[in-house]
RNA sequence: GGGCGAAUGGCGGAACUGGUAGACGCGCACGACUCAAAAUCGUGUUUCGCAAGAAGUGAGAGUUCGAUUCUCUCUUCGCCCA
C-alpha cells in the first residue's frame, strides 16, 4: 500500500554488501560454504558460471547461449545439507501456493534408493564399486556397470590417451539432467568385469560413460537397459543385453523391449526369487532386503538438489571475502577489513573475470604478508537471499539486521512476486535463513516468508517488420483497422503472439505515457480490473480507456454527492444507504484478503449504480457523509489519487482509518426464496425472514405461475433450506 | 514421459462450506440528445424459439432432492520437471 523510503537500501552498495561478506564469513565458520573443483555450467557469452536453477533448457538464464561443461575451482554454499529440512518445512507453509511447494519438493527430489557394492574383477587395483540406484529391483536385468569419468578409479587411466581423448569428448555434454538424457551415449571399455551380486555367475563390463556424473549418487550406477532409456540407448550402440526383468502384465512372461524402456509398473519376470512381485512397491523393498541381509548393499536416501555454487566471474557482484597465502591456502579476510569494495574500472574488458586484471586491488600485504585476493564475486541471487532482512534493519552497522528488529518483522508476512522465482529466489533466500539459524541459538526464524502470491504478468502483442526486428507499439499504426503498418516506412508490420512485456521484445508500454494521457489512478484501476492477479493480463488500449471511464463517472457522482449534502434533507426516507454501506465494507475487506482484486473493481461499480440511484432520495447531511467517507476510504487501495482528492474536498481526511462493518446492518427483514419443482427453478418467491415451510407452500399456490406445475400431481418429498430454498418433488 | 493446474457467452472473467449459472467490465444492437458525428445517457445482450418453453459450465458416466462445485474415465490447453 505504500513504500517507507526511511528503510531505502540498495545491494550495490558496500554498506549493504559488506555484512553479505560478514555473512559470508560467518558461513565459512559453520562449515556452510566451500571451495572444491568442480564441473560447472559455462555460459561462453556471459564468460560465467551458472547455478543449475539458472539453466534453462541447456541455456543460461540471462544469454540464452547454450551452456558446456567445465572445470573450475569454485565457492559453493552447502544447501544440500537441510535439503530435509527445506523439504519438511514445506508443509509448514500454509499460505504458500501448492504449485510452488510441488515445484521445490521436486527440485529437491528425495529419493528412496539403495547403495550396492559390486565385486570387480580383472584388477590388481580394484575389488569393489559401489553403485547408488533407486531400483534394485531390476538387478537381474543388469548389463553393464558405467562410472563418471570423475570416478577415482579413473586414475588408473590418468596415463591411457584413449581415455583421455574420450574424457574430453565427454565435456561437451551439459551437466542438468536434460542435456544428459538428449546427448548421445558413448562409452569407454575398461577391462574391468563387474559380479551381479544376486547371482555371482552373472558378470558384466564396466565402462566410463558420458552420462553419468559425480555429484550425483556415488558417480558409479548399474545399467538395466530394459528399464531405464539412457541404459537402453547405450546398450543398444554398444551392443549389450537387453534383459527384460518387469512385465507390465501379471501373465506377460515373454515381455520384451525394444525401442523404449519399459519404466511403468508391473509384475517382475525373469528374477528368481523376485518373480511375480508388483514393481516397484514390493520388489524394491524385497531387493533391498536381501541386499542388506547378504551386506551387498544398504538402503539409502539421495536427493536431486546439489550445492549452490555461488561463484561468478562478474565485475558486479559482491566481492568475495577471501585471500590467498603464498601457499594458494584459502584465508579469511580480517572482519575489521570488511567491505572489501570493489574496485573503481574505467574500460571494462567484455570477456572474462575483470578482477583477475586488477593488480594493484589484487595484491595486499598483511602484517608483511603477501596475499592475493579471490577475483569470483558471489552470485547476485546471494544479494536478494537476505534483503527482507536488511529491511528490518535497514542502518544498523555492526551485522546484517538486529536480532530486536528481526524478532518483530521477520517472517515476512505477504511476500508477492512473480511465479518464476519459484526455484531460485524462494529457494535460495529459505536456504540462508536455515543457515543463519544453523547453530545459532539468537536467531531461530527458519523460514523468510510466511505468506506467498505469484503474480501474473501484464502481455501485450509482439510486432515484427519485414527484417524480423522487434518493432515497438508506439512505432506502429493501425490501416483499415485490419493491418500494422511501421509508421515511418508504411511497410507492413508482422503481429506475433502476446508475450509478457519485455525490453528485449520492445512490446513494452511506457508507463510515463500511459499516466500522463489517463492518469495513475486510472492505469491502476485496469491492471487489477478484468483478470485475476495470479494470471497474466491483457493489456489493451480499450481497457486502459474503459478504466478512465469510470474514474470520471466516480468524479461526476463525487459533485452530485457534494449537490445533495448542502440540501441537507431533515428526516432519512430510508436506511438502504447505510445498509449498503456496511455490505460493501465487508466485501471490499473480505475481498482484499483473498486478492481478488478484479472482484473488488466489479464491487466498485456495483457501488457506483447503487449510488447514483440512492443518492437523490433526500438523505440527511449526516448520514450521506458518514457513508460517503467509509465508501472513499475503502476505495483507496485501488483509487488512491481520487480517494484523497474526494476525501480533502469533504474535509474528512484528517482521520483516515479503515471502516468497520455491523454485523446487524447486514441482516436482512426479508428473503428471497428459490422455488424448484423436480429440481427445477419454477419460480422466485420474496418474503419475511423465517418463514416456514408451511407459509412458503400456501404462498406456493397462491402464486399461479408456480402452482400450476403441482396440478394432478402428487408431491413426495420436500427439502427446505431455510430462508434459501424449496425443492418440491412430484 | 512424469507432476501440478485449468476448461463457463463474441471476449476478460464472477458464483462463500453442493442450493437462482453467466456478477462486473469489454464488445455488439437498438433508442435518446444532435442538422450530423463524437462524447454522454437509457434499454437489451448464453443458445434455440413469435411465445409458452426447452437446452446449457470441454466430452462421457456416477453420487445427490439438487453438481460449474464432489468421484471416475477421456479430450484439449497452460506451467514446471525431464
Amino acid at each position: 500500500m505504500s513504500i517507507d523510503w526511511e528503510r531505502e537500501i540498495s545491494t550495490c552498495s558496500p554498506a549493504y554488501y559488506k555484512h553479505e561478506q560478514e555473512f559470508f564469513l560467518e558461513l565459512y565458520d559453520k562449515g556452510l560454504v566451500y571451495r572444491k573443483k568442480n564441473y560447472v555450467n559455462w555460459d561462453p557469452v556471459d564468460q560465467t558460471v551458472l547455478a543449475n536453477e539458472q539453466v534453462i533448457d541447456g541455456k543460461g538464464w540471462r544469454s540464452g547461449a547454450t551452456v558446456e561443461r567445465k572445470k573450475l575451482n569454485q565457492w559453493f554454499f552447502n544447501i544440500s545439507k537441510f535439503a530435509n529440512e527445506l523439504l519438511e518445512n514445506l508443509d509448514v507453509l500454509e499460505k504458500w501456493p501448492n504449485k510452488v511447494k510441488v515445484m521445490q519438493k521436486n527440485w529437491i527430489g528425495k529419493s528412496f534408493g539403495c547403495e550396492i557394492k559390486f565385486e570387480i574383477e580383472g584388477s590388481k587395483d580394484v575389488t569393489q564399486i559401489e553403485c547408488y540406484t533407486t531400483r534394485p529391483d531390476t538387478l537381474f536385468g543388469m548389463s553393464f556397470l558405467a562410472l563418471s569419468v570423475d570416478h577415482p578409479i579413473a586414475n588408473l587411466y590418468a596415463k591411457n590417451n584413449d581415455f583421455l581423448e574420450f574424457k574430453k569428448e565427454c565435456s561437451k555434454t551439459g551437466t542438468t539432467e536434460e542435456s544428459l538424457a538428449s546427448a548421445d551415449k558413448i562409452g569407454f571399455k575398461t577391462s574391468l568385469v563387474a559380479v551381479n551380486p544376486m547371482n555371482k555367475n552373472i558378470k558384466v563390463p564396466v565402462y566410463f560413460a558420458n552420462f553419468v556424473l559425480m555429484d550425483y549418487g556415488l558417480g558409479a550406477v548399474f545399467g538395466c537397459p530394459a528399464h531405464d532409456q539412457r541404459d537402453l540407448d547405450f546398450a543398444k550402440k554398444y551392443k549389450l543385453e537387453i534383459n527384460t526383468v518387469v512385465a507390465p502384465n501379471k501373465e506377460d512372461s515373454e515381455f520384451l523391449i525394444d525401442k523404449i524402456a519399459y519404466t511403468d509398473q508391473g509384475y517382475m519376470i525373469n528374477s528368481s526369487f523376485l518373480n511375480g512381485l508388483k514393481s516397484p512397491d514390493e520388489s524394491i523393498k524385497e531387493a533391498i532386503n536381501f541386499l542388506e541381509k547378504n551386506q551387498f548393499g544398504k538402503k539409502k536416501i539421495n536427493f536431486r538438489l546439489k550445492d549452490w555454487g555461488v561463484s561468478r566471474q562478474r565485475y558486479w557482484g559482491c566481492p568475495i571475502p577471501i585471500i590467498y597465502d603464498e601457499n594458494n591456502n584459502p584465508q579469511k579476510i580480517p572482519k575489521e577489513m570488511l567491505p572489501v569494495e570493489l574496485p573503481q574500472i574505467s574500460k571494462l574488458q567484455p570477456s572474462g573475470n575483470p578482477l583477475d586484471k586488477e593488480d594493484d586491488w589484487k595484491n595486499l600485504t598483511i602484517d608483511g604478508k603477501n596475499y592475493t585476493r579471490e577475483t569470483d564475486t558471489l552470485d547476485t541471487f546471494v544479494d536478494s537471499s537476505w534483503y527482507f532482512l536488511r529491511f528490518c534493519s535497514p542502518t544498523n552497522k555492526d551485522y546484517g539486521f538486529s536480532n530486536e528488529d528481526a524478532d518483530y518483522w521477520m517472517p515476512v508476512d505477504q511476500y508477492i512476486g512473480g511465479v518464476e522465482h519459484a526455484i531460485l529466489h524462494l529457494l535460495y533466500s529459505r536456504f540462508f535463513m536455515q543457515a543463519l539459524s544453523h547453530n545459532n541459538e539468537k536467531f531461530k526464524i527458519t523460514e523468510p516468508f510466511k505468506g506467498l502470491f505469484t503474480q501474473g504478468m501484464v502481455c501485450h502483442e509482439t510486432y515484427k517488420d519485414e527484417n524480423n526486428q522487434w518493432v515497438s507499439p508506439e512505432e506502429i499504426i493501425l490501416k483499415d483497422g485490419k493491418k500494422y503498418l511501421k509508421s515511418d516506412t508504411s511497410k507492413e508490420i508482422q503481429v506475433g503472439p502476446s508475450e509478457s512485456m519485455s525490453k528485449s521484445k520492445k512490446n513494452t508500454i511506457d508507463p510515463e505515457n500511459i499516466i500522463n494521457s489517463y492518469g495513475a489512478d486510472s492505469v491502476r484501476l485496469f491492471i487489477l480490473s478484468d483478470s485475476p492477479p495470479e494470471k497474466d493480463v491483457q493489456w489493451s488500449e480499450e481497457g486502459i480507456a474503459a478504466s478512465h471511464k469510470f474514474v470520471q463517472k466516480l468524479w461526476v457522482l463525487h459533485l452530485k454527492i457534494m449537490e445533495e449534502l448542502e440540501k441537507d434533507h431533515p428526516k432519512d426516507e430510508s436506511e438502504e444507504f447505510t445498509k449498503f454501506t456496511n455490505k460493501f465494507i465487508k466485501k471490499i475487506s473480505h475481498n482484499l484478503e483473498s486478492f481478488s482484486y478484479n472482484i473488488i473493481v466489479a464491487n466498485l461499480h456495483e457501488m457506483h449504480s447503487f449510488l447514483v440511484k440512492e443518492i437523490n432520495k433526500g438523505y440527511q447531511r449526516k448520514t450521506i457523509l458518514e457513508n460517503y467517507k467509509k465508501i472513499l476510504i475503502t476505495m483507496n487501495p485501488i483509487l488512491p489519487h481520487l480517494s484523497n482528492e474526494c476525501l480533502e474536498i469533504i474535509k474528512e481526511n484528517n482521520e483516515v482509518i479503515w471502516p468497520k462493518y455491523d454485523e446487524k446492518q447486514l441482516e436482512e427483514s426479508s428473503c428471497l426464496i428459490v422455488i424448484q419443482i423436480n429440481g427445477k427453478k419454477r419460480g422466485l418467491i420474496n418474503t419475511n425472514l423465517n418463514v416456514t415451510e408451511k407459509e412458503i407452500m400456501e404462498l406456493i399456490y397462491k402464486d399461479e405461475k408456480i402452482s400450476k406445475y403441482l396440478i394432478d400431481s402428487n408431491i413426495k418429498k420436500q427439502i427446505y433450506i431455510k430462508n434459501k430454498l424449496i425443492n418440491i418433488i412430484v
